[in-house]
DNA sequence: AATGAATGAGACTTCATTCAT
DNA sequence: TATGAATGAAGTCTCATTCAT
């Protein structure tokens, strides 16, 4: 499997520090995919130079190719095979879900997070947002892959808590985005670390955006 | 006046008729700085070309050099203009407000949209997240002249609440980028637009973000 | 007349300093062509900006191009209006001349220097041997105005002694260099004082190289 | 070994028959740095393009990126690897020399020329003093590591004669110049052929000066 | 006659990609 | 399979020259 989420060594590697396993055959193609990731969220895909990626896989440049066509297509297998999986996990426990909408709705955020936002692939709506215009096939490829099944989740949970008189009514499409946003520039700000002041309390940063939420949309019976 | 904020096209003015050669020296950086401030932000800094900069500010490359000593020293420039004037209007706004928290609250919000989100500087955010990696120096300024004035203005805000007893208790820091993101978020996906799904009705949107934050930050009597 | 030889300000400027007289309408070529000759020298010809020239002359690039095509030109109007005419004062001199031999290349070489070497002309030497190949048709002009001239005036006067009994059989061609080369040095270590260490004390070189000569060419009795 | 100094040509190598990418590897900095020698010193450093130096060494412009951080490093590697080496020998030579101040007068000379003048090296004065200028850096270089070393040479061959009688008293320091001025010329006049007329017979001129410089430097009994 | 903004050709340099080893 | 030297296209930048004012 490729791009791999440990929790561990993503603090955001603006520079090296990009750890390599032992080395198996058969994982080549994960640590370049690995570093190429790492290097195209820290600094852009047009300024990740293939030496670098290289470098930080631990191969030289002329061996990325055995593995991918180009630079490209590199991004573009970054895209493919990026979150796709983890939305399976979410969508389960969405669905199985018995309990009040507010608990649904914490415990998609929390999950969320730990799924994703404290993996590597938290690098990811970076690197989308930053490069969506310049690959609109992949950023087409996102949207169906990932943001459509994305917002129909968050969509289900806030419709399961109007349905049950839990939520306020609400025009559910917008409304996700307001559910999405702060989860999204969680991970922006973890990869541009450059970008706000002081130290970046996540934990605290993400019960607020709960409690905030969950109040917010609540139904009040006044 | 550089980085014109004309609430009208941020859609890359290609300028038709243009005089030619006329005494357009003085209109010519400010010109040229806002066809750098519209690719760098929809292509990113690196992906954007001196001759596409030239050919959106009607001039060739190599007119650019007279006015800039770079690309890199263009994109200092647009950092150092950008948003520090905005500011003021928005501090003075907030110090000479008389009524409620959630007035307050939504006020900050509308006028930060219609003075910067509805203008070309809508870009800077993306442009910020996306570089700030690769030119620390810049991110150390966007952060001293914009991102610690900003929060100030929105902590004043909240702290204004939470003295009034219309807020509860938060902890300010945390909750200020509670507030910050989802206005960030409506910037980015409007200078990213195949990261989103469908139309993005901003000011529905807009709406809702104020609403849940107003509702999710009161104080609740019980 | 341009190319003016005044004594004064001729002091390897490397950078500015270039005087400006009265501003006669008619002075501007010579100013023009004297501030292209300094820096030709100084910095080469490929090296030396128009701008630069311009600003020497207390003009603009454009004006330049009032009295001369262009910058290569100006290289050619600086050789052409070169040394000739000191050349005529040098022969007449040498030609009149009633003295011994040793008085006749002292006073030779006293003479170049006090016309040329200590004159802005001095840097011509430095000029050609840099570019002569880069301007073949220059150099031809230059060795056919200046050098042949200037040979046959050396051996003239290396002839002189040699037929008064004064001066040794000798291979008069090679010589004459013999005789030319340490002048021709003096000049390029003026123009080029990074090349040497220490003070040069160009008149106590001088001596010693026409003492040095008029023994070393002298006649031996034993 | 880098800046070679093969006796035989000095007449840019075009190269026939490379081995195109064979493991050249270790070769080719030399060859790259022998090319834009040759061609520095022909046309100058500005005049020169890197696509000459490039074709001239057989390669491609951007292959010599590897070797050299750019245009301007090369001229520093020249000046840095110049001519040391062949100082050491000068300098071994005249310590251990045992005859008359003549003999080794003469000996230096024709050693010098030898070991430089009739190499690709001697073409270095012509490139120092057409640069110096623009890079005084390189300039003090030199003369720390060449002027000085070569000046105190011959300082010490002259004083060598004062001390044993065979060579008059003289101002060292000029006078060293005055020995010195002669071979330069000849270095020069190599380079920059178009400066002088007709056949320059080095052999010839070479005996003249160290012939000329010999009587014209003895002690005359009388 | 002079200016200096603008041009455009051409230089230096970078880097994704190839390919002999 | 991996290497890394080499390429060549493409981008940044410079500057001689032009020309409307």
């Amino acid at each position: 499997m490729t791009l791999t989420d440990k929790h561990d060594d993503c603090s955001c590697p603006v520079l090296g520090t990009v750890t390599r396993w032992a080395r198996r055959k058969d994982a080549r193609p994960g640590e370049i995919l690995d570093a190429a990731l790492d290097l195209f969220v820290a600094k852009g895909f047009a300024a990740t130079k293939m030496n670098d990626i290289a470098a930080a896989a631990g191969v030289t440049a002329g061996t990325i190719y055995r593995y991918y066509d180009g630079k490209e297509e590199m991004l573009r297998a970054i895209i493919r095979d990026g979150i796709g999986a983890k939305l399976d996990e979410g969508e389960q426990l969405i669905t199985q879900f018995k309990g009040t909408a507010p608990e649904l709705l914490a415990m998609v955020i929390r999950t969320w997070w730990s799924l994703i936002g404290a993996t590597r692939l938290s690098g990811l709506p970076k690197l989308i947002i930053s490069e969506a215009n310049n690959f609109p096939e992949l950023a087409e490829l996102h949207r169906e892959v990932v943001v459509r099944r994305g917002e129909a989740m968050i969509a289900k949970a806030l419709q399961y808590g109007v349905d049950r008189g839990e939520f306020r009514p609400m025009p559910i499409e917008s409304t996700v985005k307001v559910v999405v946003a702060p989860v999204l520039m969680a991970m922006l700000w973890k990869h541009a670390p450059a970008c706000e002041t002081g130290e970046f309390n996540v934990d605290e940063y993400l019960e607020q955006v709960i409690q905030t939420l969950v109040f917010g949309l609540s139904l009040r019976s006044a």
